[in-house]
DNA sequence: GTTGGCACTCGGTAGAATCGACTGCTAGAT
DNA sequence: ATCTAGCAGTCGATTCTACCGAGTGCCAAC
């Protein structure tokens, strides 16, 4: 039977027996408590597991040579492999927040006033808190929001600035200079041109602008381009980063850490990381399905932030791959949702 | 004499005697390439010093009497003192950046274009990969800035958007909801009345408004309301820290990694820090000097930015004490100036 | 005041011994 | 056929000892 042979290469089942289940979800969840190798004694003594700590073992050799536990060195106890905490947590029954956190969550959303910014900075310390992981939180990206109102304000000679307010709550301005003067009229004439031309529409649309060579016409133009080139700049949502000393905290080796607060600079990385696993539908990532060798000891929880069914940003709680899987995902939802919640009332997604 | 007299608690000389300036200079270099104790063999190997071990070792028991050097045990080399680094940064020969790490600079303010907030989070980027420390910028204060010109926008039902482009290019907005109903009119008129108030004052100051009872007056009141609250809580500079991960490189224990890290995410205490440092016209701050016990193996180098002789933010730049303070402080002070000047062309100082 | 010489101190490293947690295996019980 | 108790074996972690060497403080000589 295939099942007697030997397996150089492991070969995960679909489901594990009810035991061997049981057994898995004991080292996990005990070695996501106290970070040592897990023993089969500390598993038998475990009521949810009825087994002598002999049985345990035997069980044990089998989820090993399936992959789903390793050990660090021969007398030592288990620990989960990558594929292992895969399992745990696509079995995972959906855990719930404390009440107490419960509370400090609504109590944050119902304090907190400001602009869009602030709210994600502060609802990413909020997040770390909760948790103790560091926490990631996107913002909307501008890409699809549509432009409200525009104008051009006089700078200086030669200078000037256009500003579009967008239905994200998002300002984008860009201070510009020009190869010809101009007068406060122009300035003006131009600003109410631009704001008929662009209004309703998004930034990385194409525009009809002005042909012809008046001042007002060359201003109309400048503005609109300075516009469009500054916003495809700023695509990404912006990324906040949370509790980046809990990562000192959470891993034992300092190159580790370093190597982690070096992916989390890279806010590109971090935002397209978190997009990705929502395009794919994935909530946890774990390891290597990262996809970044720094990340390997990592485990990186996702919630989608969703305003009327269109994305706006994402929520992302970044920690060991000994993480506490249940809170931290209890936590991104739910603060997902508080957050979704704010971004409707301050009208994010009304285009 | 004092001099012979036993002193328990060292005693700073104003100026010590050039050799023992050329040994402690010595220690100090040495100690900060190499992060080892200094023994006298090394110092005595130097042509800037002209003595044997022995002499050097008499001037080093001296140098430690008085509170300059210190031994980390009985049969180690010395190591610098915070006092130690502090008379070496005092008497610090003003360094050169060099040609290549100044090109570097120019390169990089001549080809980063875009708002001010981007600029400064590019900057400090540049800050941090050109010294290998860990950079802090802080953006202009929003306080003195004046308002170029504001206005309102309808959003939905009982809610508008308040809008006030500021002259140092920033535009404060804020959405907020009203307990009365109002029209495209309405807002369209308050909005002039907005406008014609703010323009050319500052967003902290009191300003006459419409005390009737009617929508328009209403509506004005509110918006002006909500700007001036909205300001006050951004009173600060923006803060942008690059360059995390270098944090974790240059300490050797994590624990000290994980407290530099959470004064970091203070952007408050580091942004008063720097300030402070600024009143005081200090442009070094080394441990204790900090003012904060988790920075007490630290070192913080900080170069002002001003703009027409108006404060318009800092840098600043965070190593451990042994840090290199020559190439910090050029570092900063050339990358101060270019962004000075670029602020300048921006017209942020422009009031 | 400076220097060479010298005894001394003490952290760091290497190797041996010990400890203990945990394993794999096997024989017997269920 | 499955489970369990018992036991020998493995191997990291800890402790202890010896030793090396970098660097010191002191002193006598220059």
């Amino acid at each position: 039977m295939a099942r007697r042979s030997a397996r150089p290469t492991p070969q995960p089942a679909q489901e594990l027996a009810p035991r061997q289940a049981a057994i898995l979800d004991a080292v996990v969840t005990e070695h996501v408590g106290t970070a040592q190798p897990v023993g089969s004694g500390a598993v038998a003594g475990l009521n949810s597991v009825h087994a002598s700590p002999a049985t345990v073992r035997s069980e044990m050799v089998t989820l090993e040579r399936e992959g789903y536990l390793t050990q660090p060195h021969t007398s030592a106890g288990r620990i989960p492999t990558d594929q292992g905490y895969r399992y745990f947590v696509d079995h995972l029954k959906r855990g719930e927040l404390g009440p107490a956190q419960r509370q400090e969550v609504a109590n944050f959303f119902s304090s907190i006033r400001g602009e869009i910014e602030g709210v994600l900075e502060r609802t990413s310390s909020l997040l770390s808190s909760l948790t103790d992981y560091t926490s990631v939180v996107v913002g909307p990206s501008h890409a699809s929001a549509r432009v409200l109102t525009a104008l051009i304000i006089d700078l200086a000679p030669r200078r000037a600035m256009v500003v579009a307010v967008m239905s994200d709550t998002n300002v984008e301005r860009r201070s510009f200079d020009t190869t010809f003067d101009f007068t406060a009229t122009d300035v003006y004439e131009a600003s109410q041109h631009v704001k008929g031309l662009l209004v309703g529409t998004s930034l990385d649309s194409d525009v009809e602008v002005p042909s012809r060579n008046d001042t007002v016409s060359k201003l109309t133009r400048v503005a609109i381009a300075t516009l469009h080139e500054n916003a495809a700049t700023n695509v990404g949502g912006h990324v906040v980063v949370g509790g980046a000393a809990k990562v000192a905290s959470s891993f034992a080796l300092k190159d580790t850490v370093a190597q982690v607060l070096g992916i989390l600079e890279q806010e590109v990385v971090v935002a397209s990381l978190l997009e990705d696993m929502i395009k794919r539908g994935v909530s946890v990532a774990i390891g290597a399905e990262t996809g970044f060798e720094p990340l390997a000891s990592c485990a990186v929880v996702v919630a989608p932030v969703t305003v009327d069914g269109i994305p706006a940003g994402a929520i992302g709680l970044l920690g060991p791959t000994r993480m506490n899987y249940g809170a931290a995902m209890s936590a991104a939802e739910v603060v997902s949702a508080h957050l979704a919640h704010r971004m409707a009332e301050e009208g994010v997604a009304r285009g």
